[in-house]
DNA sequence: GCCGTTTTCGGCCCGACTGTTTTCAGTCG
């Protein structure tokens, strides 16, 4: 069985959770830490470069040791340091540490004097009140890990990026609403357009008597406050979403905001240069000894340690430093770039809404162009159209385009790519077509040396557009199909055809790492919304937020393309 | 455990809130 790169994160994570427990160097911890989130963020498999005897210490955060147990765990699977750490500490002891208030210290001391090694242990010492006993802990600290182990049973999870923007839109409004509220912004990785949100981040800027806080913690929907201080408070909403807010003043917001969106990596980055430079950052500016010298705008924040302006979506740590250094920061493509959408349904399959309204809203968008792009008929749960219902849907697309101003409709298909790669529909019929999006919607537990062969095949269909939905997970419900995703990148440029970025919530696909790669191998990728009802367009911007993630400019992507210039791309010349 | 335009050793981001404490450790973001 392979060992992907999350396997190894999970690995290093595990010992960095284990050693934190056993009261280790806290910079060693952090190395493990940041090893464990490179590989994570790794678009290539780190297994190959192991097989091709690549140096691992080319990667950032990875030395000559951690590239050795790197190397240990791709070939055996398992890590004698782990294992070894297994024997002094029992392995489910790091499950403590996922209950809110327990950290390594309060874990250890659990551990050493009560025997304590999993949540039902630790439920039963709170109940029967041998926790208070504790030096270090008290009455107040067990009846808060009783009600943190009761609330672990219902289980947080991470919210989808749209599903987060409906409760941070709805708190916004109500937190500007309020008396000498000045500016409010939602921070944290939902600024940074990460594709699930864990909680909200939101920064406020207020006069000093402003009663911001009091009223954030008696908002309605607000469930259990976890914390509240003059300047920070951290609630519970009744849909189970944490929310922190933090208050600060004016002219204070730059160096805030800056510090409040993260993500954790860049900040550290950040201030370590600062370091470097004789300054500190902080959220309240930066500081050359006392003297304040930046820190009213986030640009501020930059410049004051020498870097350009780094837009929120790149800031991971992954190269956006060097880049803003070197002043080669990517032109991020924005939602105003795009001309058209090449994926759209309509009530002719599985669509809400009429090939007319479709056009119409895509229209009042101000999109010049969209491609109708119904399933084929092997997608019988969606009434996927056959040879006959395609060719119908085709004449009504011309009559349309005859009719309507302002926009085009172009003439598609979401065709599945069989088990086999071949497409679920004769070329006679393909061919009349505008553009094919090939899609695999079945069969994804195939090996992935049978999945990419699948994949490849496909492409080399002479009237293969672009593959939608790349790698098939459906966030927080399946997981990606196992595919080489830069055999078939680099296959994409081969052919002459390209990927798609589907923009809808669920999907998200490619994913950014993968983005980057398309970018750097010369593969255009098609921002597409995948609407199955006129309201869907409103997706495009996570498609956007997710392509920027991915370092995407307006060039790296089709669809800012008049059509005019579109047209001879669909042409494949090979 | 990593890293270096000052370094191969000695550094490693910074502050708020809570609870148990009498001045601060632990946790979190």
């Amino acid at each position: 069985m392979p060992i992907h790169n999350a396997d190894i994160a999970a690995i290093f994570e595990k010992i960095a959770d284990l050693l934190e427990i056993k009261g280790a160097n806290q910079f060693r911890i952090r190395a493990y830490r940041n090893a464990a989130r490179i590989l994570s963020d790794l678009p290539q498999e780190v297994r190959l470069l192991v097989e091709q005897g690549d140096d691992l210490t080319r990667l950032p955060g990875i030395g000559d040791d951690l590239a050795g147990k790197i190397s240990e765990i791709t070939t055996t699977g398992r890590s004698n340091f782990l294992e070894r750490l297994h024997r002094e500490l029992p392995p489910v002891i790091t499950e403590l540490l996922k209950i809110p208030g327990l950290g390594p210290k309060r874990v250890k001391a659990l551990y050493h004097n009560l025997d304590v090694q999993t949540i039902e242990q630790l439920h039963r010492a709170a109940k029967d009140g041998r926790i208070r006993a504790l030096p270090g802990f008290g009455e107040k600290s067990e009846l808060n890990i009783l009600q943190a182990v009761e609330a672990h049973a219902s289980q947080t999870h991470r919210f989808k990026l749209t599903v987060a923007a409906q409760y941070a839109e709805a708190l916004c409004t109500f937190l500007q609403a309020l008396p000498g509220v000045q500016q409010v912004t939602v921070a944290g990785s939902f600024r940074r357009m990460r594709e699930t949100v864990g909680d909200l981040d939101i920064l406020v800027s207020a006069a000093p008597d402003s009663q911001v806080m009091q009223c954030f913690t008696g908002y309605d929907e607000v469930a259990e406050v976890f914390s509240a201080g003059e300047t920070r408070a951290s609630v519970l909403l009744k849909c189970g979403l944490q929310v922190d807010l933090r208050v600060v003043a004016q002219h204070c917001y730059g160096a805030a905001l800056h510090y409040f969106t993260g993500s954790k990596a860049h900040n550290i980055a950040i201030r370590r240069i600062a370091q470097q430079l004789g300054l500190k950052v902080n959220e309240y500016g930066v500081f050359r000894g006392t003297q304040r010298v930046a820190g009213d705008s986030e640009e501020s924040v930059y410049h004051a340690v020498g870097l350009a302006y780094i837009p929120p979506e790149l800031r991971e740590d992954r190269g956006e430093i060097e880049a803003a250094r070197a002043g080669r920061l990517p032109q991020l493509v924005e939602l105003s770039d795009l001309h058209g959408d090449l994926h759209a349904h309509t009530n002719a399959t599985d669509g809400h809404d009429s090939l007319r309204d479709m056009a119409l809203a895509a229209k009042a968008l101000g999109l010049e162009y969209l491609a109708i792009t119904e399933h084929s008929r092997r997608l019988t749960v969606a009434h996927g159209l056959n040879p006959l219902q395609l060719a119908r849907q085709c004449d009504e697309i011309d009559r349309l385009n005859e009719q309507l101003g302002g926009i085009t409709l172009l003439k598609g298909i979401e065709v599945d790519i069989l088990e086999d790669g071949s497409l679920d529909l004769p070329d006679s019929v393909l061919s009349r077509l505008d553009l094919v999006v090939g899609a695999v919607h079945s069969s994804f537990d195939l090996s992935r040396a049978k999945q990419t062969k699948r994949i490849l095949r496909a492409m080399d269909h002479p009237h293969f557009t672009f593959l939608a939905h790349p790698s098939g997970r459906l966030i927080e419900r399946r997981a990606p199909y196992d595919v080489d995703m830069l055999h078939i990148i680099r296959h994409a440029k081969q052919r002459g055809c390209f990927l798609e970025l589907n923009a809808h919530p669920e999907r998200l696909d490619l994913l950014d790492s993968h983005c980057q790669t398309a970018k750097e191998e010369g593969v255009l990728v098609s921002i597409n919304s995948d609407a199955h009802s006129t309201f869907d367009f409103n997706n495009l911007r996570y498609g956007i937020g997710q392509a920027r993630r991915g370092w995407l400019e307006k060039t790296d992507v089709l669809n800012t393309r008049p059509l005019a210039e579109l047209w001879p791309l669909l042409k494949r010349t090979m």
